[in-house]
DNA sequence: TCGATATACTATCGATCCGATATATATCAA
DNA sequence: TTGATATATATCGGATCGATAGTATATCGA
């Protein structure tokens, strides 16, 4: 599943700009995959070379003009396909957060709590986020409900283990001395 | 935190070969950061040129010859500073799982399932790896019982979420119809 | 004893991807 | 009027990664 396979997804339900797609990403997205802008403008020309895509260029009053993606029959048949093909489908990881945190022994107390801090407030705004959404698209499929309530799951997990840590640490930290 | 820190980072801990590496990687490191030879060949390359780390050849009977990287004090300051200076680390996900479920309603029921099964033991084998480190390692710091304990967390919470929507799933799809 | 597979160790190449940046305009707030 | 912010395009250089290759030993089953 690589970014032009889920562009090309994303486009089953309807046309959209590469911009619009960036959005998507931002959106609900945002807890399991990202893309930027280099890669979606490419994936886009790519999908659009191959004939999976059409591009129609419509001029705007003032603005740039927009390119709007819709998928042909060519690129819903080659989705299809690459969801069935494909057996063991990755699931990654790449925290810097716990990269760092591994080395919390190098870090003074404060730093550490910060770190901790700035991770919680991160996950509290992407559950937001996610509610939000919950909130305004009432007919959820069942794919994306899947998916956001994954999301849910693991960053309420990843919350409240946090938390607990930091208010271990923040405690014995306290107690102990007074820092400068 | 990118690789070359974070081997940086292991270094720390004694002196190792890029074979070493790779297993490090491959064990307590796999479910938060991944990293193959493309990746620690060069980044220890660089290391070396910089003065960060030395490099010492050992030639062995039979074998190709080791190199067995040391860090060095240069090493050990530029580490911490980098722990130090960056603000804001990301913890990203990229998972083609999650995008492949996502669009659910494009794949027939029983691959789905298979889909969820393949997670499941994948949870289970790192689940299990988490733990014969845990009962190997006797004192362990805090930061690596931070990570771990993270790891366990998360996963755990995951498996329960895919569990609990299978059965439903399995459920639905067996008394309603029967596949061809 | 032959071949397969695993362990130990090195290394690189091509493809992918991604962050930062540039360009343009319109609107909204200070 | 200055400067954010939103809409929309696009690209480049660099990071990274998966796959692959090479070399030697040891074990294990047929």
């Amino acid at each position: 599943m690589d970014i032009k396979t889920l562009c090309l997804g994303i486009l089953t339900s309807g046309e959209a700009t590469g911009y619009d797609l960036k959005k998507r990403f931002e959106g609900t997205f945002s807890h399991f995959y990202t893309a930027g802008y280099g890669s979606i403008y490419p994936a886009l020309a790519d999908l659009a070379e191959s004939g999976m895509v059409t591009c129609t260029e419509v001029a705007e009053q003032g603005k740039p003009a927009k390119k709007i993606y819709r998928i042909t029959e060519k690129g819903t048949e080659s989705f299809k396909k690459s969801l069935g093909g494909n057996e063991c489908p990755c699931h990654k990881v790449k925290s810097e957060f716990l990269a760092m945190m591994y080395f919390a022994q190098f870090m003074d107390p404060k730093q550490v709590s910060g770190l901790l801090q700035h991770r919680l407030e991160h996950i509290e705004s992407t559950l937001d986020m996610l509610e939000t959404i919950t909130a305004t698209d009432s007919d959820e499929q069942t794919g994306p409900a899947f998916v956001r309530g994954f999301g849910e799951t693991i960053l309420k997990a990843a919350h409240e283990y946090i938390s607990a840590y930091k208010a271990e640490q923040d405690n014995t930290s306290t107690s102990g001395h007074q820092a400068a």
